[in-house]
DNA sequence: TTCAATCTTGACTAAAAAGTAATGATTTGT
DNA sequence: ACAAATCATTACTTTTTAGTCAAGATTGAA
């Protein structure tokens, strides 16, 4: 279980742009190169990102990428099912009640737990907004402070 | 985010295990049909989860795989640690407090977003055991029970 | 002892994901 | 109008992951 590469890059852009103040925008180059990944790749990346409605883009001179609502309305849960459409999809359609069309039908163990592990990752995801992530210290003090933070965001409730 | 297919189907093999009775047992062929993979795919999984401890193999007639211990002892975060070794690893170093071997060092927002998630995950998994998912109901009725089950089972205490 | 069943292992092939490149379209400034 | 900067889109290449195959080793039974 783990993030994917296009899950974790497309996140890193965005929250280049929530870093921005108003009126601010970045070219793919700029985007690029602050990831440490080319500009095509960012380019594809910035690409899902706008058809899926996060940013808006300019073209031209003075063009570039920008957030298209405030960095406090955007949970991660959001970005992460654009970024890896088929999070679940592949795993049997059953998680959506349809028993039939899953191949283990009758025979599967594990599909209370690939359900459980996706219904906890979400639910944790939703918790976050892009706005939270904003800020770039990098001591290890500060690091680790707001990784408390958000594990404390992130523990849902007991029921 | 999402369930690799070794993880997925490495699990699978090994649910099909702790349905055994006592002194019972199953070839690769036996496994291999049960889950809808081919023979050579279960030897693989097979082979990793034997190196890892998790089953004892049998050679020749009557041969074939079985628990090495009781499946109420097997947590399944162990059994994804070895399907997936670099759950982890991937995603900058820093996660061991090593900072300085992330590209992204003072730049990296996410960060605390990866290592909260990666607990979660590992959290939930370490609650359950082979032992609670064996059993292979399939209407929707007890599958729904079940996934509640694990859910409550899932879901850490808040801190 | 010999044969058939079975696991073991490493090399090979196929599929999927990630990343690159190239061409075209739009905007701004001169 | 033109040129430069920039995004948009599709096709292509590379890398990683998944899956297959085949030759070898071990065991049990006749």
């Amino acid at each position: 279980m783990k993030i994917s590469s296009q899950e974790e890059y497309g996140l890193r852009c965005l929250v280049q742009l929530a870093n921005l103040r108003d009126g601010e925008s970045l070219t793919l180059p700029q985007i690029a190169e602050r990831e440490g990944i080319s500009a095509a790749n960012a380019g594809k990346l910035m690409w899902l990102l706008n058809k899926a409605g996060f940013v808006h883009s300019t073209r031209g001179t003075k063009g570039g990428y920008f957030l298209s609502r405030p960095a406090e309305d955007i949970r991660l849960s959001e970005i992460i099912k654009v970024l890896d459409e088929d999070v679940m999809n592949k795993h049997c359609d059953s998680y959506t009640g349809v028993l039939d069309s899953c191949v283990h039908n009758g025979d599967c163990g594990i599909r209370p737990v690939i359900v459980g592990l996706h219904e906890i990752v979400e639910n944790a995801l939703s918790r976050i907004t892009l706005a939270q992530l904003v800020g770039t210290e990098s001591s290890v003090d500060t690091m680790f402070h707001k990784i408390q933070g958000i594990h404390r965001i992130i523990e849902p409730q007991r029921v």
